[in-house]
DNA sequence: TTTTAAAGATACCAATTGGTATCTTTGTAC
DNA sequence: GTACAAAGATACCAATTGGTATCTTTAAAA
């Protein structure tokens, strides 16, 4: 009946889910034996330390972030649907979320930003890597004659990212969909903009 | 030599300056104590508890953001012009702040959209304000023949808004002005695309 | 100059924090 | 079936948390 790793898994995947909705200080160890069932001694048993703990759920929250991402996009196969696929990404962020709490990328890019130097470094890589995702996706697209040659790719990478971040944080505060919504109704506009027509 | 509103203000100052740097859960009374180099005596004779302090300082944010946006704008007599203050309101964040930390109203959105339901109505307020004060500016575009006549007004300020706290939220991760300068880079060619050509 | 009420400092409180030492339980190899 | 090492539970620790009761200081009114 005993599984370490299962254990380990299940107590990264349920503080991952505190950290996410609560922030990752705001979340204490006693807040994560109540989620878990488990105790203190179970967990330091798999974890150095707090910090670690934080470490490696963010990790994970990375991986469930940017698998799920690279599925959608893959599934897709020209540049208008892999745009979409984007979108879908970050809608389902408030629909149906893999996580709860919103996007683990903005979460902890704001409560990490001022304070929390190993957090900050994750947040910065995943920062990277969906910037990455999503400069290879226009890249791509131009290699395709389905995007102006001319386009500044890291540019709208950024623009993206900045405005699908920003829609997040409005539809969660408002509790709504709409500035995610309007977000992504111009963003479609912008994948019109520098789409060749064919 | 005593001078209670002085302190009180002072009081309010340094806390509200942790708070946006720090976060609001994660910073203490020692803190503040720290900081203000007063006592918590002192402290909680001006403040019912930490969440009162919290409220005010969030309040106080909320001033010094809005008195300084609002200015900007009036000063500025078009709606280009204007939205360029905007632009430079935001800029203004890493360049020279008001306020350590970024934005005030993104940092509060993100900590307390799950938590902590006071800060929350907090910054569902001051998102509308911003909303608000964006949405006038583009309507009175429309009125002053500057912006197109069948602009959805709602839906461009919240375009703008995600833009911009998403561009604050890359610069201040990654510790330099490029995603912040996408962002403004891109709503300004928005902006020209909304305005009626002179 | 004395009185007085407010402002601020000191000293405490119980509860909670992250963390550890030690105990018991479990599954497995022999 | 027994031994043993790993997994997890229990019981503790000092430090810190938000908060309060009480003391001292200040400034101004009388």
């Amino acid at each position: 009946m005993r599984d370490p790793q299962a254990t380990k898994d299940s107590i990264i995947l349920a503080s991952a889910k505190l950290f996410n909705t609560q922030g990752y200080k705001a979340t204490s160890l006693s807040d994560i034996t109540k989620e878990t069932g488990l105790t203190k001694g179970a967990i330091y048993r798999h974890f150095i330390n707090k910090e670690d703990l934080e470490k490696q759920a963010l990790q994970s929250l990375s991986n469930l972030m940017f698998t799920s991402l690279r599925n959608r996009i893959k599934k897709a196969n020209n540049f208008h649907d892999k745009m979409e696929a984007v979108f879908g990404f970050f809608e389902n962020y408030l629909k149906s979320p893999l996580i709860q709490g919103g996007c683990p990328l903005l979460n902890v890019a704001i409560e990490a930003d001022d304070a929390h130097p190993v957090l900050k470094e994750q947040a910065q890589q995943m920062l990277s890597s969906l910037r990455s995702s999503i400069s290879t996706l226009i890249q791509n697209g131009i290699n395709n004659n389905q995007v102006k040659k001319d386009t500044n790719v890291n540019f709208y990478a950024s623009v993206f990212i900045s405005t699908l971040e920003g829609g997040i944080m409005m539809s969660k505060l408002e509790g709504n969909g709409t500035g995610l919504r309007h977000a992504v109704t111009h963003l479609r506009q912008v994948t019109q903009f520098i789409s060749l027509k064919t």
